[in-house]
DNA sequence: CCGATTTGACCCTG
DNA sequence: CAGGGTCAAATCGG
């Protein structure tokens, strides 16, 4: 067991050393793809190693089923340490910057007999309450045009160019508004002065979560800074939230009296409610508040569970070398 | 065939 | 009236 945690360990670090020296790797495209294949074949022996250990199967299901046994086993001996298992619900989340929510509202008659709808279309202006702007870096390597991921699945209907703005901003809606009533939207935009970085409005809660056809995921963290974030998003759907993963190799960030290192994994969120200057996509931002950590629980339900998603979020995390491909031939599909 | 994306037009807000 | 948000037909892709 502690082989396997050590090789967990060892994986994030190199992972984040990687992700503190991309800049320079930037020009030597070898040494940077060795250090993807390392370490991926450092997560693909850990999966190996775990499947070996917890039950027979080298199936993902059954890692997830004995990872969340063993991380249970770990919750109970930590006791109710606080920090340690406290979910804070979706909305608390969601809501985390902002606050209010939005129904939809019967129509004047006037809208309807023009567009031939039978509910007049929401429309909020700037200071809604129930806006929520994040900032999020682009993904610096493959396909560095699509908006990260944020767990949900999002349907695009509609883009603009917006006046003195270089890069149009991108319309979207849940995947899941008509069946479940979502109201959730989201607006995507790259940052003039710093187009390596995505500023995502939200507005509207998810209310498809609580199904069970709904992404079974719970709304991760809005947003994180650059440090923060891995990278492995090559698609614009349904990645239920890997690149918003993040995950702390260093102790310090969180409660050290935890001696297992593993459960120092956390995910961070931070929410922008501020619309601060933004530096360029290496720096740290100035515009935080509001850390929360991630329960370890919920880590492990995004990489384990095999709810939702067609993808196997086990594949995702410990992509082989062929998964490792696409993030290099994935890029260009934009315009 | 069905769901997602694109894109021009429509319409509301400031 | 300009700009921004949404609709919906056309198109694309699995």
């Amino acid at each position: 067991m502690e082989e396997i945690v050590s090789l967990i360990y060892n994986g994030c670090r190199l992972a984040r050393d990687l992700e503190v020296n991309l800049p320079n790797l930037a020009n030597q495209p070898e040494i940077l793809w060795n250090n993807c294949h390392e370490i991926v074949r450092i997560f693909t022996d850990t999966r190996d190693r775990i499947n070996a250990q917890f039950g027979g199967g080298n199936q993902s299901e059954n890692v997830g089923g004995a990872m969340q046994q063993w991380l249970q086993l770990v919750q109970q001996q930590e006791g109710g340490s606080e920090g340690a298992v406290m979910v804070p619900s979706e909305t608390e989340r969601w809501t985390a910057g902002g606050r209010g929510e939005q129904q939809l509202q019967p129509l004047d008659g006037a809208v309807s007999a023009a567009r031939g709808a039978t509910f007049q279309r929401m429309r909020r202006r700037k200071d809604d309450a129930d806006k929520r702007s994040i900032r999020v870096p682009a993904p610096q390597m493959g396909n560095t045009e699509i908006p990260p991921e944020d767990g949900f699945t999002w349907r695009k209907y509609g883009q603009k160019e917006i006046l003195g703005s270089r890069f149009p901003r991108g319309y979207y809606r849940c995947t899941h508004q008509k069946l479940y009533q979502c109201p959730a939207k989201k607006q995507v935009q790259r940052l003039d002065n710093d187009p390596f970085t995505f500023e995502v409005i939200y507005r509207g809660e998810h209310t498809c979560t609580g199904s069970s056809t709904a992404p079974s995921m719970s709304a991760l963290p809005l947003t994180m800074n650059s440090t923060q974030l891995l990278h492995t998003s090559s698609t614009t759907t349904s990645l239920p939230g890997s690149p918003w993963l993040s995950i702390s190799t260093q102790p310090a960030d969180v409660d050290t009296t935890n001696t297992n290192p593993f459960v120092n994994m956390h995910m961070f969120g931070r929410v922008d409610s501020s619309s601060g200057t933004v530096a360029g996509p290496s720096t740290a931002r100035d515009v935080g508040n509001q850390y929360y950590d991630e329960p370890l629980t919920e880590f492990v339900d995004v990489m384990f569970n095999s709810g939702s998603s067609s993808n196997s979020n086990m594949d995702l995390i410990f992509s082989t070398a062929t998964e490792d491909q696409k993030w290099d031939s994935g890029e260009n599909k934009q315009d």
